[in-house]
DNA sequence: CAAAAACCGGACTAAATGGTCAGGTTTTAC
DNA sequence: GTAAAACCTGACCATTTAGTCCGGTTTTTG
């Protein structure tokens, strides 16, 4: 086997190293930093507990390693969002992506959210002032909106932690609302419950829900 | 010293239990199940770690006895809500209920919440019950405001599902949003954000808004 | 094909952890 | 005042845990 196949090329490290990703993901969505074991990330990735450390040379590596890959989930188009930008249409993509990274990725939401409930130790200070100058310039953008009118007065972040809030919980409480709606939501309720929240907080905020989110 | 005296009587077993029960929901809180250590809860009690578990026999017999306390802590007004009432009033007070649940036992709102992210391994069949007929009552209720046209036609589950993540994200994720506000939410503060939220969800719901929470 | 690099995994270790025990002191009840 | 009940805690134990070691096998590279 060389690279010139028809199958994209995989070194065993990449392949295993994936596995172990995947199962600390879980293993750290539903236990923390603390609560995880090694050897259950070890037997959900099938292999033995060595070997999660001959590829991370700790618990901790492990764990940073994930940390880092989920930050970068956080990215969207609303990043790059001006003045000149419809309010409506780039909240609601915002939202949508959000609810897709729920749909998608629950259990690196979870890890977000129990690494937030944790009291945030392991995202440093680099991350923290990234996150804040991110924060500071979404809200300028905001607050622009609400001087040219097109957005009714509103407190900026209130609005984004609402966002946050509401998305995320699809993920966090996936458990819940399985249990309470007696099915788990499938990608239809996904795209169902979107379109619910667009027009909860758009409507929220004086603004018309774009045709595609009706 | 006797009963009949100034102060009210407490008995030493008394205050020790509620110093290690707060200590516990702390810890808990932090770390959940299996992340907290009993040495640790101990600690923040200022008791050694024997005489924990001379109060509760082992760390779950703990951990359970605070998820009881805590999910009496859900009991609202909003329960006995019936088609009769104003939608507008009993879901801005039923807002404002989880609000005040947020800033007042911000670590009971994330033990539940790590409870639920860990699987809900403790919430036994009975509660689970209880719960899933109270949100059927709750979502009858909901629907029948929307038959009489007191309520814009929504889905019941997630306006439910929208007030739990949105009141409780602010005592979850209180150290994302210390962090990024750049100070902490005093009082008052939950109190706009309380009037904030109320605006958004009736508004959302084509409700106006009760005049004391303007 | 040969050497180097990468990979594998059983046996082990030191530290931490939940929990027990037993002998004490303090408080309460009569 | 005294006996029972409640409370306290240092010493200890069995188990679990993250992480190491080291002799091997497999894969890659030239």
């Amino acid at each position: 086997m060389s690279a010139n196949n028809n199958y994209k090329e995989i070194s065993i490290g990449e392949f295993n190293r994936s596995k172990i990703l995947n199962a600390a993901e879980k293993e750290f969505a539903l236990h923390g930093f603390k609560g995880a074991r090694v050897q259950q990330i070890a037997d959900r990735a099938e292999l033995p507990k060595t070997n999660v450390l001959y590829y991370f040379k700790s618990k901790e590596s492990l764990y940073l390693a994930l940390l880092e890959d989920i930050l970068r989930l956080w990215n969207s188009r609303f990043d790059e969002a001006t003045v000149g930008d419809d309010p409506a249409e780039v909240l609601a993509h915002y939202i949508a992506d959000k609810m897709e990274i729920s749909r998608c990725r629950p259990d690196a939401s979870k890890m977000f959210a129990l690494e937030i409930i944790n009291g945030a130790p392991n995202l440093n200070a680099f991350f923290k002032d990234q996150h804040a100058s991110w924060m500071a310039g979404r809200v300028a953008v905001i607050k622009q909106w609400i001087e040219q009118g097109k957005l009714v007065a509103t407190d900026p972040y209130y609005l984004l932690f609402n966002i946050w809030a509401t998305s995320q919980h699809y993920a966090d409480f996936s458990v819940q609302i399985n249990e309470l709606r007696g099915k788990p939501m499938t990608r239809n309720d996904f795209a169902e419950a979107t379109n619910n929240l667009v027009k909860l907080i758009l409507t929220g905020c004086g603004l018309s829900v774009p045709i595609e989110f009706e």
